[in-house]
RNA sequence: GCCGGGGUAGCCUAGCUGGUAAGGCGCAGGCCUGGAGAGCCUGUGGCCCUUUCGGGCCUCGUGGGUUCGAAUCCCACCCCCGGCGCCA
């Protein structure tokens, strides 16, 4: 949610970038209901002065034994009128709300016009996109060769968009996450395992009312959601706190599982691993001060750049267009692993700065000094570290051998018992 | 899930047989001092009106209800502590 007092001070600036995002809401109306509302409530505020000066004198004249009688009556008259404004209030709030909700973040300068896909800008490659001299396999051929991936089991447990792991991909899917939780506690993450179920106000403080329904499950007759990442988790872990200034920026590192509905998503990546309802994640999370903001995002993009670098994948950083932001974000990166079965390169990272948008919602705000009286909120940021499954099926093309042996990456072997290579079991 | 006890400002605590939410700690500023400490004074959340100076309203876990008036009484829900039950 954006601050209202921007759509007061200056109603074009927002249409404006509305009509950019090719959105349509009624901002002069909510202008109107803002005003109605707000000399409603100094109506009420002068209502309620009145009567509690009223009930002190009903108070006295009891104590004097006198009968306050006339006093009552009009003590009742404004109690209604009260409820009467009241109700209207909250009618112009909840129309307020609806739009405020659907009033996307205010981006960032640096974020490039468009509104599809192609008008993301490419910031920077790295790495050297792999030659092979044989036929190249997708990620699940090779892991179902290798007899580490179950898909159509799953689909008989469980439904399209599921897997089972096996054996050695369990371990590097284990593997992938010890390496990112070491490498972020090394540059000062705290590591946070969180609760993969949130209550509906945290989900909407966190993301849009759209991802709620493309992306979010429900627990039937609970008021509980399963997380989609641990950034929603992350988030609700200072909600309704002013945290201290000083400590800031405060770095996070969640490891979670993720459930996603991928509702719309039908007929995308349907094979294998790379797009499925349940994958495993570890997420970088940062609570900071405003003018931190800008300069942590890069910083989280540059860790998130350090482990796909260490891994040996070769990716494509992207500046997200105007029309690709989301509503929550007001920048993003993602960046993109090249798939060489696909031959080219697919998001595995997204790194956004949500400035304000989050905190504002889930109200986390900070001082800059213990006794200041004034409190700010705090800019929210996430970043993936690692996507484990959009990992593994990275690795296993990136890292494929012609007899359909898979090399496993240096900086993870330590993790695997010193594993070097998954082959496939002799029958 | 059942039975108790709780939830009051950044923290701790009183009020809970209805009538302006009391006090302490911490923190900040001031007075005092050669300096520090102690002591004393003031301040310490949110919203609204106001260019300023100011002023008002709200806030006792959340939401309803009763009442002229609710931290206080009633109902529902959330959370914490203890006990019982269940359980990896």
């Amino acid at each position: 949610m954006i601050d209202i007092k921007i759509i007061r001070d200056n109603p074009g600036f927002i249409k404006d970038m509305l009509t950019k995002r090719g959105l349509n809401l009624p901002i002069d109306e909510l202008l109107e209901w803002d005003k109605e509302r707000r000399s409603l409530m100094v109506e009420v505020q002068n209502l309620r002065h009145r009567k509690n000066i009223v009930a002190l004198e009903v108070a006295n004249m009891k104590k004097e034994g006198k009968d306050p009688i006339t006093l009552m009556q009009e003590m009742k008259i404004i109690t209604d009128e009260i409820a009467r404004l009241e109700d209207r209030i909250a009618e112009l709030e909840n129309k307020i709300n609806y739009v405020m909700m659907r009033i996307p973040n205010i981006p960032h300068e640096s974020v490039p016009p468009g509104t599809s896909e192609e008008d993301n800008v490419e910031v920077r490659r790295w790495g050297k996109i792999p030659e092979f001299d044989f036929e190249v396999k997708d990620h699940d051929e090779i892991a179902i060769g290798l007899g580490l991936l179950e898909i159509e089991r799953a689909s008989k447990a469980s439904g399209a968009r599921f897997y089972y792991l096996k054996n050695e991909l369990v371990k590097l899917n284990i593997a992938l996450i010890r390496f990112a939780l070491d490498l972020l506690t090394k540059k000062g993450f705290e590591i946070y395992q969180t609760p993969y179920m949130l209550r509906r106000w945290v989900i909407e403080g966190v993301t849009s009312l759209q991802d709620f329904e493309d992306m979010i499950y429900k627990i039937e007759g609970e008021d509980l959601y399963l997380i989609a990442t641990s950034e929603h988790s992350l988030a609700a872990l200072h909600a309704n706190e002013v945290l201290d200034g000083r400590r800031l920026p405060l770095r996070y590192a969640g490891v979670s599982p993720c459930f996603r509905k991928e509702a719309g998503a039908h007929g995308k990546d349907t094979k294998g691993i790379f797009r499925v309802h349940q994958f495993e994640k570890v997420e970088q999370f940062v609570f900071c001060k405003p003018e931190q903001s800008w300069e942590e995002h890069e910083f989280l993009l540059s860790n998130a750049e350090e482990i796909y670098q260490k891994l040996g994948l070769p990716y494509r950083v992207v500046n997200i267009c105007l029309g690709e932001l989301g509503v929550v974000a007001a920048k993003k990166y993602d960046i993109e692993v090249w798939m060489p079965a696909q031959r080219r390169y697919r998001e595995i990272v997204s790194c956004s700065n949500c400035t304000d948008y989050q905190a504002r919602r889930l109200n986390i705000r900070y001082r800059e000094m213990p006794h200041e009286e004034r409190t700010k909120y705090v800019h929210t940021l996430n970043s993936t570290a690692i996507a484990t499954e959009r990992t593994i099926a990275a690795i296993l093309e990136n890292y494929q051998q012609k007899d359909g042996s898979v090399i496993i990456p240096e900086v993870l072997r330590p993790y695997m018992d010193g594993m070097e290579v998954l082959k496939p079991k002799k029958v």
